[in-house]
DNA sequence: ATAGAATGAAAGTGTTTACTTGCATACAGG
DNA sequence: CCTGTATGCAAGTAAACACTTTCATTCTAT
């Protein structure tokens, strides 16, 4: 990748980050890429060709691997803690704009499969995690599809709410969230017969 | 409120929904709506005054009201899958994508006021339901605005997960997600020192 | 020093967009 | 029957859009 087309998907990402892909011109991108607006048509076949290689890359599309699950303890607080804090830090406001600035019509059928990975890679490797914690005795054997979705849903909406609103909906913060949510989870979960 | 203008009205919110308001232009309204696209601007000042209107409606814009929590038995199980319940039915995925469809920078300032009113309300209906139970020595003193965070959340985490993905990400159903969440929330904060 | 590649500048393409105008028609109320 | 209001229809406007073309300039590798 050439340092002129690393700046113009660079602009165009973060274009589509703050208003959006159809509010996005491309006199926009270029001017923001400091590139003459010519010079986008020859690196690139259209304007969707742009973000659609932006997307390929791990600087915007956020690099949620499952590695994170392998450095656990296989013990729940520390373990739950870490995924809940990973997950924060690394799906940032900024992606999460993006990914709702990628939800255009003109895009939606080859992104929406991308920005769904992300979710389906977190919450498969959460039943995964559980379902070893379960073997080695270490938490009951309920239904763990449906923790997973529990502990999922209040990361995903926690980090989604964060984005969108900022301290204007609740002053709680992350790690105080992150503390008595896992708290909270595992003493539901052990004390139910 | 004229036929034609709310014919027009629906149209608009519709396609937002659908499309977004950026990529849904006067010419697709005027069509859904069955009216010639010049109506439009003889019932409304311009495009965006049309979707700032149907904002103003409580049919586009859900009518979660603190209502729901007058009709409380003040217990903790049956209470919180009732708030969590009545969330769901009233923000189904219509409305989040329709609050998506609205984040363009042309209508942002007026519009993000509008549509964190529905969290706003719930969220701090839900401290105050949480007030009064530790008052009724109902439920422990923990934080009560980091423990409605935590329902909220995942409330909200789960609604919009599912009007995104649908089924493709889990297929845990609606009752059961609540049903288990509840149950894992009051046996943890119940077995807190 | 020179050839080739990359880029800028400027102008322009055809299309789409939000929004307007003028006039014909239909229809309801007095 | 007449008059005013609502709407359709057709045409049109100026601006913005994605994308193109031509030519001049700069940089780089040999």
């Amino acid at each position: 990748m050439d340092e002129t087309s690393q700046k113009i998907i660079d602009a165009a990402m973060s274009l589509v980050r703050d208003k959006g892909y159809v509010a996005t011109t491309t006199k926009d991108i270029a001017k923001l890429a400091g590139v003459n607006e010519c010079t986008l048509f020859r690196k690139f076949k259209n304007k969707k060709d742009i973000v659609l290689n932006g997307m390929e890359q791990e600087k915007w599309r956020g690099n949620l691997t499952p590695e994170i699950f392998k450095h656990v303890k296989w013990e729940l607080a520390p373990d739950l803690e870490m995924f809940m804090t990973e997950y924060m830090s690394r799906i940032t406001p900024d992606f999460v704009k993006l990914s709702i600035g990628l939800r255009a019509p003109q895009l939606y059928e080859e992104s929406a499969p991308l920005v769904m990975k992300v979710p389906q890679a977190f919450l498969s490797s959460l039943i995964e995690y559980f379902r070893e914690m379960v073997q080695r005795g270490k938490m009951p054997d309920l239904d763990l599809e449906c923790l997973a979705m529990t502990i999922f849903s209040s990361t995903f909406g926690y980090t989604f709410l964060r984005a969108s609103f900022e301290d204007n909906l609740s002053s709680i913060k992350q790690e105080q969230f992150i503390k008595q949510s896992v708290e909270t989870f595992i003493h539901g979960i052990i004390h139910k017969q």
